[in-house]
DNA sequence: CAAGCCGCTAACGTATACATAAACGGTAAG
DNA sequence: CTTACCGTTTATGTATACGTTAGCGGCTTG
């Protein structure tokens, strides 16, 4: 199994905890380890897509008894990274071409709102410094060709744009998705070229949110993330190409890195 | 109590029902129906905001076991119709202006998502003629200024849409908005003014549908939802003048009620 | 050989038991 | 009179028990 290298788990920050990491599941209530644990074994590849289990098989594989793990499971599913069908087991889902752009179309419509929300609201001067350091370094791994590392800044910058957005409905439904756009990301990111256009974009969202101006900031991400989106299901189906729109493993294809 | 007058259950229909209803919870799984008996129990203000419950009282109430009724709530929890605060009991969110303003941001970034992908996706006659047919008995409700009876019909032709756009998550999440945009409506509905408004957008959101241009339809619809978000929000607080910001009780002024 | 029926197994849904720890009240000390 | 500590109560979180029914395979019959 290529891509075992472990998901590098992005620096500790403020703001909601999206990547998947174990840290501090320490005296947490049996439920939410549970689905920690789940999760984090879905979003690393631990637990492959199509893996199929008896609540009793997963009970047992986490040491707890079948009513948490239930609970967890419940909540997985959904969030769409588990399909329980009673008496059939617990499957972890497989992410089809169509899957993806479902994720991304729903995600992406949130994580626009939230930006526009955003400009409304105005940020503060360390606000806007903090997300400026970010946009400098993935720039910096841009130019080095870090494209992982730049992903990893990339979830970062977007999960700290919503954390400002003051709409805990909207920050909780997109956490919801985020397991799945996750998934979704992985497929294609050793397909990527570099991200030259979005590191340009995320300078013009930017400019529109410090500058107030909700319509420019909306204008401004939803071409980041038409453009981004469609480049990412362009990778997919490229990849996939000639496999068929049924449920399609996670591709793990160590390709070319290129530019523009 | 006013409001005792039950909720008018819009007539049946396909796609998803969202309005609250309890027919054919025959044979249905224990949690199931004690999702949906709460659903409705809260929909209807029969439980009324505010309302605090022990899971064992709630267990006594629905003649059920903890363990169902316990699954039915954290889902209400995370639909935001509960609030489950552990050793204190769970309770009926209120809704303030902040939460509907922030409901309403999610619900109707949402839909207009999901308009957008119905015109690209392209409707059949049959299912224009259906809506068309809801448009026009919608109009005849306005000219008789039955306002309670248009809003059913609203929720119908809104949901109808929805259940065309072919992407299964954004049904699902907007489902789970559906019951918080139902109480906030239900805050208002009687100060509303005759929708001659809302009748010729939902011309032109049809127009834009049908002559298959997603933009559009996006355009459209955001001026739909734009404005009529904001009629809502300055209602409510016309409503609540003088009402401190805090949790708001879900007024209950009986009013006039049109007859049906 | 195919197809349908029947009985068995066990997974799940629900109920219940149990342990823990949080809230509350009372008491005592400052 | 206020505050802090302690003991009791009990709601919850988790584990476990139990009944039901959905699958599944074998058997029988056409």
């Amino acid at each position: 199994m290529a891509a075992a290298r472990e998901v590098r788990p992005a620096s500790p920050r403020r703001g909601v905890r999206h990547h998947p990491t174990l840290a501090g599941l320490a005296e947490l209530p049996a439920r939410d380890r549970a689905y920690q644990d789940l999760r984090y074994r879905i979003l690393t590849g631990r637990l492959a897509p199509g893996t199929t289990l008896l609540e009793t098989e997963l009970a047992a594989l986490l040491s707890l008894s079948r009513t948490p793990v239930r609970e967890a499971a419940i909540r997985l599913a959904e969030e769409g990274l588990l399909e329980i069908r009673p008496r059939h087991g617990i499957t972890v889902r497989s992410l089809s071409p169509g899957d993806v752009r479902d994720i991304l179309d729903v995600f992406s419509a949130l994580e626009i709102k939230a930006v526009e929300l955003v400009a409304r609201r105005g940020i503060s001067a360390a606000e806007a410094a903090r997300l400026d350091a970010l946009l400098d370094r993935m720039e910096r791994n841009t130019a080095a060709g870090d494209i992982a590392r730049w992903s990893d800044l990339d979830d970062d910058f977007h999960s700290s744009l919503v954390a400002l957005c003051n709409n805990p409905r909207l920050q909780r439904t997109l956490g919801e998705y985020w397991g799945q756009q996750y998934l979704a990301r992985q497929m294609v990111v050793r397909l990527r070229p570099l991200p030259l256009q979005s590191d340009i974009e995320h300078r013009e969202i930017m400019a529109a949110i410090k500058a107030g101006d909700p319509a420019a900031a909306r204008a401004a991400h939803t071409r980041h993330r038409d453009r981004a989106d469609h480049l990412q299901l362009s990778l997919l189906h490229a990849h996939l190409s000639g496999a068929q729109p049924g449920p399609a493993p996670i591709p793990r294809t160590p390709e070319q890195e290129e530019s523009p």
